[in-house]
DNA sequence: TTGGCTAATATGTCTAGACATAATCCCAAG
DNA sequence: CTTGGGATTATGTCTAGACATATTAGCCAA
């Protein structure tokens, strides 16, 4: 008891019970140890992390209040693809459909910062939940800042290699909903106007631009956050 | 220099540079402390923020060491949809659409924990941005856990009035990708079939569930996150 | 060989005190 | 009345040392 997790649960409690309602100042630090007789770095632990967690706001000389309008942030774990299909219960499986070099087209280079019409690894994957296709994969891969030597993509997904092998520093993600193309008609065994849920991401290593890559998600698909 | 931030950039840096590999086991707290010059204390923070980001794992008595998979993670930060518009540099406004008793559907009931059928206030909103629908917002709110008195939601939206009126604890969002019905069409003027990104929220608070809400995004929209 | 106990060990947390830093308050000079 | 310093103060961080706790390696007995 009166661990740093105690007093984080107590100025919680106090919070959202509204004895200290949004924008009031909070006792200080000092103030506080000695109520739950407790050191200062102990207070300190606990609300550093309520800090972080946007519950509360913390600057020098004015004290500590309680955030007006707390900031809700969920967590998204990005899922290996394989991972993601074992997880739910079924045979993960994936087949290479395209690997080739070629200039990268516009918004792929202008998305990562690289020249226009880079030469770059187009890669087109389908991966397979339990024999269906589950995830249509569309990856442009900046071969100038992988390790050598090159895997064989056929054999083990570009997804999965890239984890395992380059340091990714940064990136974004962005989610929209689109519908089907004749290609990913033709490839998913989908009727074309079909909404897919459709992730772009931008990956970023330690030496530059890795990877731009498209996931369009076969339909009825959810991408599930906790907060 | 040699505060924990710089000790926590010099782990990365080696980690990313693979001096450390994934999966190998780094020097233990006491001989980094030594090495870098300082307590053992500073060290733990800098390794504990490290173990928070998924980069290293640890365990008491078998130490640290560098994750094999590294677990990526997003973070979204759920907007107020008023600033999110303004945010964009529109004018924001909303319409009530519909606002009465009534008792709720099951998939509601069910994914909020409540008994079949139990009476909630169902909100229907449309929100516009430079008078342009945006996102259409259909809401289901249990009435047990909010204070009183409630508010006139034709003034203020439930969205904002919920953030600093009410205490949120957890709750999980989900995307998909869904063909606009007849009441998207209608109310959003689009043509039914239309993808929509479409968002669906459950929101706890300190005294039980509290809204089910689902968003339909106008079709385009993105949503972003950094990593 | 196997199961369970014990001792060793790395991390987790706490304390008391110190200095650093940023923001604010307040007073004096213009 | 405005503005520029300085004094004040709350948080941020660090140290050195201590005890707590989880986990493992090794040992011993069944």
């Amino acid at each position: 008891m009166n661990g740093w997790e105690d007093i984080r649960a107590e100025v919680l409690r106090r919070i959202r019970a509204r004895d200290w309602p949004p924008g009031a100042l909070i006792p200080g630090e000092e103030a506080l140890a000695e109520e739950f007789g407790v050191a200062r770095a102990t207070v300190n632990r606990a609300l550093t992390t309520l800090a972080e967690a946007g519950v509360i706001e913390r600057k020098k000389r004015a004290g500590t209040r309680v955030a007006e309008l707390p900031v809700r942030r969920a967590r998204l774990e990005i899922p290996v693809i394989r991972l993601d299909v074992v997880a739910r219960g079924l045979a993960y499986d994936f087949k290479l459909l395209e690997d080739r070099l070629a200039p990268a087209p516009v918004p792929v280079t202008a998305r990562l910062g690289l020249p226009e019409g880079s030469p770059m690894r187009y890669l087109e994957t389908l991966h397979l939940a339990g024999g269906r296709p589950y995830v249509l994969e569309t990856r442009w891969l900046n071969p100038e800042v992988l390790p050598s030597p090159l895997p064989d993509f056929a054999a083990i997904s570009a997804n999965e290699w890239l984890v395992t092998h380059v340091s990714l520093v940064s990136g974004d993600i962005a989610f929209t909903a689109e519908p089907a193309g004749p290609r990913e008609g033709k490839v998913m065994g989908l009727t074309p106007g079909t909404p897919l849920l459709v992730a772009e991401r931008t990956t970023h290593g330690i030496a530059g631009a890795v990877t731009w890559v498209r996931l369009a998600h076969a339909p009825g698909h959810r991408v599930h956050m906790l907060f």
